[in-house]
RNA sequence: CGGGGAGUAGCGCAGUCCGGUAGCGCGCUACGUUCGGGACGUAGAGGCCCCGGGUUCAAAUCCCGGCUCCCCGACCA
């Protein structure tokens, strides 16, 4: 492609509304055009690595043992409402209406469609297993869209969805849909990081996701080096550092003029945060609650939401506190009922604690479970952190921030028999299914790649993903010798198969040296007056700073040896 | 949804307080000179000053209403 017909034009400031990295060079880059919030026209540049990462999904999908399907984006709100996912979704489901007034939505997800093509063809186990996926737009009405393509309302997924006659068989599908998501992401060149995450209220038991390490991350990992545990934040358990542990000692109580945070507390009466415990109130759906957690430990809201099984999960207000006969502040689970208490198992660790004694301004000391006070559930709700111990003993957790490009999910029966759909086994019972669901973030890729490879000068992109292979630059290109030798070199890589963008603009060096950083393509090759004096051509990596003189005739073959040290 | 910021040429911005000819830099067009890390000269083109009302002789500027976008947080199988 020659840049003097090329549809993209690139920029020399950043504009105003980029802040993240990919955004910015992507935008300066011309690689797209924003539409709306989260929404963009991809333009070549864009698109073009976007097939190839397409390309690359779907080889591996396809080995894998999935069949590549389209399903309509546009599905009716009652499909929403069969499965229940209409309310779970909320406002976040794009609604509209047809000419007859019948309400429709852009789909976000798949499940229910892709169970009733499941439906329409599974009669026996003999049926089984299945594995569709497709490559297709989604649409999600985020609150907050952010970043380019980090996170759009509009964006390019793949999603995958198996089904198996039993447990173990899915167990064999996930293993073989984790193992093709580890060779995508190799592929892509992009480095990422398999955690156990969250797998929510209807989650069956396992879930993970893949986690592209980049401090533009909105997730949180924690992992351990020494024992290879690795969880979202959302998700992570860990042992926490013991509070002091002594004889029991008598309740008593004691007065703490205006203090009402733990901070202040543990100030007042000389003692560590991890000698206090904390109430926190929640409003779980209709029903307030009082979570219990020792002083220094943060209560886990993903955690709690799937202990509650509510549908929203949000701090008490004042009204709703005083409603519960609570004293903020000064509260304990210490002689309180007729309230749902839940405490974490931190409170296990340590004893002697100091905590709200339900009146203002004073506080109980010596405060030890369950000899003071009951709960009606000890759970694990806390927020594991960096420095904690690793769950399986070895170890300790750090944390990194990452982006998530790819979750698969074992989904169990929820859909197949809410939406009754079933099949008869070797011994002639109907059963349901057993699914899994499998998510890529296709156009998050691309930004997340951007993120993870640039330097100050702009795009590295990982060879193959770029959108062209080499950046061939005629430096004066108004010099008729110059044209003629980076015209026939441009003919002479494409027709040995090279992506080659042509950079045949007269403009002058500066700016073309400038473009290709920006570009980011793997392979710089430039020819100019200087270089055809001696007769060569001059190669050189993005990604390396010195470059490379080879004769004319061995550049097709120069330039294959240096994108495949970018080939894994 | 809470908090903050912004809409003026393709991009980045000034002008708005204090009403009176719409400006600067980059980019774009033409010609000439330059030519290995964002060259220079000359001459040009390009505007619904976010939208709708109002005040006024006169509104980018003042008043009222709305829309859009960005950032932080909440949220985000």
């Amino acid at each position: 492609m020659r840049a003097t017909e090329f549809l993209s034009r690139t920029l020399r400031q950043d504009p105003n509304e980029a802040e993240t990295v990919s955004h910015r060079l992507m935008l300066r880059a011309g690689m797209m055009l924003q539409a709306a919030a989260g929404v963009y026209s991809y333009l070549p540049l864009a698109l073009r690595s976007i097939k190839k990462i397409e390309r690359i999904v779907r080889e591996e999908m396809n080995a894998a043992g999935g069949q590549e399907v389209l399903m309509p984006t546009l599905q009716t709100l009652e499909t929403w409402e069969q499965s229940g996912r209409a309310a779970a979704f909320g406002d976040n489901l794009f609604r509209l209406f047809d000419r007859r007034e019948r309400p429709l939505v852009l789909a976000p997800t798949h499940e229910e469609v892709v169970t009733a093509i499941a439906g329409a063809h599974i009669e026996s186990y003999r049926d089984l297993p299945l594995n569709i996926y497709q490559i297709q737009t989604k649409f999600r009405d985020e609150p907050r869209p952010r970043a380019g393509l980090l996170r759009g309302r509009e964006f390019v997924m793949k999603d995958a969805y198996s089904f198996d006659t039993d447990q173990e068989g899915l167990d064999v599908t996930y293993q073989r849909m984790r193992v093709a998501y580890r060779n995508i992401f190799r592929r892509c060149g992009l480095p990422t990081i398999e955690v156990e995450a969250d797998s929510g209220a209807i989650g069956g038991k396992d879930s993970h996701e893949f986690i592209m390490p980049a401090q533009s991350g909105e997730d949180v990992i924690l992992y351990c080096e020494e024992s290879g545990y690795a969880a979202n934040v959302e998700r992570a358990t860990s042992i926490i550092n013991p509070a002091l542990e002594g004889e029991p000692l008598p309740l008593e109580v004691v007065d703490t003029p205006g203090i009402t945070t733990i901070a202040d507390l543990a100030v007042f009466l000389g003692i560590s945060e991890s000698q206090t415990l904390k109430a926190v109130f929640y409003q779980a759906d209709a029903e307030t609650v009082l979570v219990t957690v020792r002083g220094d430990i943060e209560v886990n809201e993903v955690k709690l939401k799937n202990h509650l099984h509510c549908l929203d999960l949000r701090l008490a207000n004042a009204e709703e506190v005083a409603a519960a006969g609570l004293t903020p502040g000064s509260t304990s689970p210490i002689g309180l009922s007729g309230i749902r208490r839940i405490a974490d198992t931190s409170i296990l660790q340590g004893n002697n604690f100091a905590a709200g004694a339900n009146q203002p301004d004073k506080h109980y000391q010596n405060v030890n479970y369950p000899r003071d006070f009951e709960v009606d559930e000890t759970v694990d709700i806390a927020t594991a952190r960096e420095g904690d111990g690793s769950p399986d003993g070895q170890g300790t957790l750090k944390a990194v921030r990452g982006i998530e490009v790819g979750h698969v999910f074992k989904l169990g029966t929820f859909f197949t028999t809410t939406l009754g759909v079933d099949f008869l086994d070797e011994s002639g019972t109907l059963k349901p299914p057993v699914m899994g669901c499998y998510g890529i973030g296709v156009t998050r890729i691309l930004a997340a790649a951007i993120e993870q490879n640039h330097d100050d000068k702009g795009i590295i992109f990982p060879a193959p993903i770029a959108p062209f292979q080499a950046h061939l630059l005629a430096l004066n290109a108004t010099d008729p010798d110059v044209r003629a030798a980076a015209d026939a070199l441009y003919d002479e890589l494409s027709s040995a198969g090279c992506e080659v963008l042509y950079d045949d603009r007269a403009e002058s060096a500066g700016v073309k040296f400038n473009d290709a950083d920006l570009l980011g393509l793997p392979v710089r090759i430039v020819v100019s007056p200087r270089n055809l004096k001696q007769s060569v051509v001059e190669i050189k990596r993005r990604r390396a700073d010195e470059a490379a003189q080879v004769p004319a005739d061995g550049v097709v073959a120069a330039v294959r040896d240096l994108l495949a040290l970018d080939e894994l």
